[in-house]
DNA sequence: ATCGTTGCCTGAGGGC
DNA sequence: TGCCCTCAGGCAACGA
C-alpha cells in the first residue's frame, strides 16, 4: 500500500523518465474507473502538454505541465505507476500471471486494471497507471486551482517537528496511532510506517495522543522522519502491489520490525509481536518493549 | 470540534 | 473443484 516513501520513490524514479517529455496520446481504455476528471476531459487537457516536474504532497503526486495546469494523482491502495518496460508479477493478477508464465512479455500489456496510459511524442517508453481496487484518484487542476484534498493536508511527514506533533496531540483523546494516520495532522504516514515508527519510538500505538510527554513527542517526531527516510532509501515496501516504476520491488519490507509480524519474535526482547485493531486498522507492536 | 463508523473495490486465501 | 466468507486499507462522507 503506497504511503509517503512509496510515493516519493515513484516521484524520484519517474522524474527522470517523464520530465521534459511531451504527451502525445492519453489512453483511458475502460470507463469503469472513478476518474475525478472525466476521461474525455483528461485527454483534451493533457494531450500536447509537456511535463515539467513532479511534486509530492503527502501521498499525492502532482505532475506539473507546461501550461501551468497540474495532474493530481493518488495511488490509493493498489495504484501503480510504471513504464512500459517494467516487468513484475505484481503488474498482473494471478490469472494473468499463469498465462504469461510461458511467454513473458517484453513490454507491459495493458489489462482490465490499467486505467490510463500515456504515450509521448518521442515514441519512447509509455507510462501506465494501474489500480485493481480503484481507490486511486486522478484529477486535472487548471492553472492556479487547488483542491480541498490538498488544502486539508497537514505538514508533510518528512518534515514533522516535535512542536507541531505536540500541538496536534493536545487534548486529542484518540490513540497516537490514529493521530499519525490523520492526513490533516501530518501528511504521508500510513498503516505500515505508523506501526514501524511507534515501535522505533518504543511507544504503544493505543496510547492516547494527549498522554505523550514532551520527550516522547520529540522522539516520535524524529523517529517518523527517520523511518520514512530509510524506507525511501530502500525503495519503499513491496508487499502486494507496489513496485517501483521500472517494475522492481522495494526492499523495506525485509526490514519490518513489527508490521505483518504477528506472533513472530521481537528483534529486541524476543517476545511475540501482538496485533490489535485500532481505529479499524490492524496495529502491530511489542507489548514489552513499547510503553 | 472531535470522534467513530460506513462504503467504496477486488483478489487472495481459508474453510467446507 | 468451486462456492462463500473474510480480510486488506486510504479517504470522503456522514452521524453522534
Amino acid at each position: 500500500m503506497p504511503e509517503l516513501p512509496e510515493v516519493e520513490v515513484v516521484r524520484l524514479r519517474l522524474r527522470s523518465v517523464v520530465v521534459n517529455r511531451r504527451i502525445a496520446e492519453i489512453q483511458t481504455a475502460r470507463a469503469n474507473y472513478a476518474f475525478l476528471t472525466a476521461p474525455a476531459r483528461l485527454r483534451s487537457k493533457l494531450q500536447g502538454r509537456r511535463i515539467m516536474e513532479i511534486e509530492r504532497q503527502g501521498k499525492y503526486l502532482l505532475f506539473l505541465l507546461d501550461d501551468h495546469s497540474r495532474l493530481l494523482v493518488h495511488l490509493g491502495m493498489t495504484g501503480q505507476l510504471f513504464t512500459s518496460h517494467a516487468v513484475s508479477p505484481r503488474l498482473y493478477n494471478k490469472q494473468s500471471r499463469a498465462g504469461l508464465a510461458h511467454t513473458p512479455a517484453q513490454v507491459f500489456v495493458p489489462d482490465k486494471h490499467t486505467h490510463l496510459s500515456i504515450s509521448f511524442s518521442d515514441r519512447g517508453e509509455q507510462l501506465h497507471f494501474r489500480d485493481t481496487r480503484k481507490f486511486g484518484k486522478l484529477l486535472w487542476l487548471a492553472e492556479g486551482r487547488s483542491d480541498p484534498r490538498l488544502e486539508r493536508l497537514g505538514v508533510d511527514a518528512l518534515s514533522i517537528t516535535p512542536e507541531h506533533l505536540g500541538i496536534s496531540s493536545k487534548r486529542r483523546r484518540i490513540a497516537i496511532k490514529s493521530l499519525l494516520l490523520d492526513q490533516s495532522v501530518l501528511a504521508g504516514v500510513g498503516n505500515i510506517y505508523a506501526d514501524e515508527a511507534l515501535y522505533q519510538a518504543r511507544l504503544l500505538p493505543q496510547r492516547a495522543a494527549a498522554s505523550l510527554r514532551p520527550e516522547e513527542t520529540r522522539v516520535l517526531a524524529r523517529t517518523v522522519r527517520k523511518v520514512l527516510r530509510r524506507a525511501i532509501r530502500l525503495g519503499g515496501s513491496s508487499i502486494d502491489d507496489y513496485v517501483q516504476p521500472d517494475g522492481s520491488d522495494g526492499q523495506f519490507q525485509n526490514t519490518f520490525t513489527v508490521y505483518g509480524r504477528e506472533g513472530e519474535p521481537c528483534h529486541c526482547c524476543r517476545g511475540p509481536i501482538v496485533r490489535v485493531v485500532i481505529g479499524q486498522r490492524s496495529s502491530h507492536f511489542c507489548p514489552s518493549c513499547q510503553k
